[in-house]
DNA sequence: TATAATATACCGACTAGTCGGTTTGTATTT
DNA sequence: AAATACAAACCGACTAGTCGGTATATTATA
């Protein structure tokens, strides 16, 4: 069988984990509600995926091209920095208000890396990427003369924690502020605080 | 029997479901290893707790007066914003060099927040709380002049968000820079931002 | 004060049901 | 024919909660 169909049932199977681990969490969710919502056999899921937890690891590879490749690819030497930083936290804007359910899968990554070493490291990664990436653009910043001469690791994880506020927007739903107004205020925040 | 005696048990069986949750997580803490970790019968606990969801419940209680009862009680009229701010961030920083489990535990009642209602709901009501105490600190500074006219909610949220960055800690220890230094880093960060 | 009556705290075997994973079988493709 | 993709019945380990019963403390009564 083609590689193709291969991928459509591996893609078919992915979503339906996706959307049931977000929506009631992994624990909470069964291989048989994945059976059912997917529509294929558990013999087909068994077949691609060899265990619960190899699904779900591979969920977060899926959930990463999906959500970060816009964030994670851009290019920082040919660019203004608080343009950057701005436009990253327009992405964050967008893919919150188009899938609220990324920040929610984030939150199940974070829970199953306290007690599970393999996705832990497996989300490691990503976070030493995205630090990597606000480093790079604070350097910059500080270099082209535009930021004071901040602690750049102190720098990065503060626009990484701020970004990451939105989580709560997507638990606690606040009536006063919504998270596009959050996000937007806070970058333009943290760019002034970055200033000489 | 003495209320002493009664809440002495409580207190066992609260502190073995506390370390069990954390380190293992909601679900894949079984009641029996409650059982085993506090060393009474099953008929003691479901004697005090209806079920495990109510013990649960129950928890975020314990927890809350354990962790929060310090920084939830400050007294915003007679004292200077910015030495506030840094009050309950050193207040952070104890926390977690004295127990890291208490943000675990936090990271693990966001999670449960997203697919329960109750729990949810309970867990709102603590961030209505830490928020009304911040907007509350950054009211003060604006009136007193000594910050700039800020949005009061996005104010309250960074200083919220700023500070639970350190769950970050508590699960990806990083090296190159530890939680205490991210706290007094970040706190100093806000104070500068918020400044005229 | 002694005793009876009651309420509270606790024990642990048991049950009904769930869940991750296996096995066996079939259809399709190469 | 061999390998791949899928279907579905099945298994054994595990789990939340129950229940009949015991022990201990408190209150009422004589």
């Amino acid at each position: 069988m083609s590689n193709l169909i291969k991928d459509k049932s591996k893609k078919i199977i992915l979503d339906a984990a996706l959307s049931l681990f977000v929506k009631n969490g992994y624990s909470q969710t069964s291989m048989d509600d994945i059976v059912n919502l997917s529509g294929l056999s558990k013999g087909a899921i068994y077949h691609h995926y060899s265990s619960k937890k190899v699904l779900f690891l591979s969920l977060i590879d899926y959930w990463e091209t999906f959500y970060f490749k816009d964030i994670l690819n851009k290019n920082i030497s040919d660019c203004n920095p608080d343009d950057l930083l701005r436009e990253i936290s327009q992405n964050v804007v967008i893919a919150f208000k188009s899938k609220k359910n990324i920040f929610l899968a984030e939150l199940e990554f974070w829970s199953l890396s306290n007690y599970d070493n393999d996705v832990r490291e497996r989300i490691k990664l990503l976070y030493v990427k995205l630090l990597k990436l606000f480093k790079g653009i604070v350097r910059k910043g500080i270099s082209d003369k535009l930021y004071k001469n901040l602690n750049v690791d102190v720098a990065a994880l503060s626009i990484m924690t701020s970004l990451q506020g939105v989580i709560w927007f997507s638990i606690f739903e606040e009536s006063t502020i919504s998270a596009e107004q959050y996000l937007n205020d806070v970058i333009e925040f943290i760019i002034f605080g970055f200033k000489k």
